[in-house]
DNA sequence: AAATAAATGAGACTTATTCTCATTTACTGT
DNA sequence: ACAGTAAATGAGAATAAGTCTCATTTATTT
């Protein structure tokens, strides 16, 4: 995981410090989109909170840290591997839990379609968007047990 | 527009008070999802901070009020109204701006069945959905000239 | 291994949102 | 219309997420 953490921060030509590699090391362990109180909980105080923010800036200026704010107001943050195609999300009203989600490629396709009208009709330049769906998790959560 | 407001309230079974009122109208004749400081700033001090801020909660409780997040990270609301359907949001990265778009019936009829598929596949109650898109808007966009 | 630029830690600072509490206002029954 | 009561308000204090400062440490280049 150390390997992994390091190699990415160099093919991004971003040096090399304990603190990048230990807040990757966390993120790639979770492996899923994680709020930043869970994060810095994961860290156990390893990385200061004024560098954990900055290196998650870092993270963001070389495009492969997404964040977004949850139903609930927390900001989450997920790495974006090269693995890891577009997805959405979905989350859960009652623990907190976002999960990443693929929907069908013939979905994907019409989306497309619709933001071909979209940029038509209000002249605009899409260049990204997103899918949320909230709701509650029933049995299988674990976090809700 | 005070009438419409003075409406709204007591069918919500809410108490008609001076704040409630003049928050109504401000969002009522804004007509678009509007950020916490325009909104503010519309009212010219009329409301207390503390005030304004209760208010949209209690506009969200009863369900007249969708509070969300713009891509940089400022609090944008919008009332709910009767005759306003379901839609998603386009949001300007360079001035802000967040413009209210319907999408096509077939679009959302595909969106709810992928909904379904993703309600079995992760044992989820799927409530609410939501979909963004972020650009820069050109030649038409009136603030960003 | 030295030189230099970049990154870090600690805590101050900023700013959005919530909270407190004394005062005012809206609603209820008479 | 009026007094009584509960709810809402204003003003500013409190909280908390995120940014900034600056002296010190670390990574990288030579």
């Amino acid at each position: 995981m150390i390997e992994d953490s390091r190699k990415i921060l160099s093919e991004h030509s971003v040096s090399i410090t304990n603190p990048r590699i230990l807040v990757l090391e966390a993120l790639l362990e979770f492996g899923n989109p994680i709020t930043i109180d869970e994060l810095q909980s994961k860290l156990k105080g390893a990385v200061a909170k004024s560098t954990l923010y900055r290196v998650l800036n870092d993270l963001k200026k070389i495009k492969i840290l997404n964040e977004f704010t949850s139903p609930d107001n927390s900001t989450v943050v997920e790495l974006i591997l090269e693995d890891h195609s577009h997805h959405h999300h979905l989350f859960c009203s009652d623990c907190g839990e976002v999960i990443d989600v693929e929907l069908s490629e013939e979905f994907e396709t019409m989306l497309n379609k619709e933001i071909e009208n979209v940029q038509k009709k209000f002249n605009f330049e899409i260049t990204d968007h997103r899918v949320e769906m909230f709701g509650l998790c029933t049995e299988e959560c674990s976090n809700c047990k």
